[in-house]
DNA sequence: CGCAATCCATACTCTTGCGTATGGACTCAT
DNA sequence: ATGAGTCCATACGCAAGAGTATGGATTGCG
């Protein structure tokens, strides 16, 4: 999971806990994010810890600050460089059903939105996604109005989708009823 | 929020634990259920806890398993009741729009999914809902394939809708705009 | 009444995990 | 090569919360 072995490197960054503490949230979820864990799994002792980080919460907050970051960037550029307007939705639809590896983190956080740290970064994400799909769905032909109720409801079968179907286990869509879900999407919620 | 005062009675039974772990649940969140602070709620002490429960949680099952059966009831047999089945979707989502108590502890166990108690509980609960909403679109004049996209598409919504403006306390829709949102999701999201 | 069974209070123990204190080791400029 | 800065190990303190032991209070039934 893209674990990459720290090459034995042993002098440690603040960078390299928030990347751990990272993919430490992706596997386990947030409520698994603690000091002495992570301290193990980084081969160190808190010692270490708590020579870069004032308390647990600070390591938190940066390692969402950090994902918050990093995230978004490349889809969204590469959708604005689609010169057909009409053409941007059902290619981000397709390119975002594509993804794996970044949802994994997105699905901790949501299921992790008990957390008072997450909820104003989920917050921000979101709003800021549905703005994009809101100008994208204006600029696909829909009015005013009508554009930013569909954006709405676009993200939320997104967050939902990923709800049910990665932290709920259900029942596994296999391949071809993935595909075939997400076609009908495009088919039901993009302007023809 | 419901939590109508126990009068006075002394003496408390399983159900009692249950019903105040249910509210408790809805207001703080599952991670929230401790049971020293439910029992100073429910002026006693950890004594009476331990002599209903075995542990922590065998309550938090128990509490589970309460909410899953007095759930649902209600208003699917009420849709159903409705005799013209291209009439039962719209009249759904718009009761299901107008609940609230119900969504609460929904939406606290969305947020709780680290949680493995609760994963398989909610993991049947949404399985059967969208079955039910499975079976509306068909009787609604959707061929099969196409009628199981569609459920999944609209629990989906409805699922991120609920984590991304009960939990995520997102710029909280105005009535006006939520009921526009409403008829929006059902005009695009019901076959005409 | 009176005695079981039921319900609860008090006072522990034990574990977990955060945070601190302090000193040792490594690195790199001067 | 030496001192200052940087990074980490070891060994604590300490608070929260689960679970236990035991005896006292209440209730209902005979």
């Amino acid at each position: 999971m893209n674990v990459r072995q720290k090459p034995e490197r042993s002098r440690l960054s603040a960078e390299d806990w928030e990347d751990a503490a990272l993919s430490l949230i992706a596997e386990q979820g947030v409520g698994a994010l603690a000091v002495e864990a992570l301290a193990r799994q980084l081969g160190v002792t808190k010692g270490s810890f708590y020579w870069h980080f004032r308390t647990r919460e600070a390591l938190l907050q940066a390692a969402l600050e950090r994902w918050e970051q990093y995230g978004e960037r490349e889809i969204i550029s590469q959708i604005e460089a689609i010169p057909d307007p009409r053409e941007r939705l059902p290619e981000l639809f397709r390119r975002v059903a594509h993804e794996v590896q970044p949802h994994r983190v997105y699905a901790a956080l949501l299921k992790a939105l008990d957390h008072p740290l997450v909820v104003p970064v989920m917050a921000r994400v979101s709003k800021r996604r549905t703005e994009f799909l809101h100008t994208a769905y204006t600029e696909a032909g829909l009015e005013a109005a009508e554009a930013l109720n569909r954006a709405r409801l676009t993200y939320a079968a997104y967050v939902g989708f990923l709800q049910l179907n990665f932290t709920l286990g259900l029942p596994r869509l296999s391949h071809e009823e993935f595909d075939s879900y997400i076609e009908h999407m495009i088919a039901t919620l993009i302007p023809a």
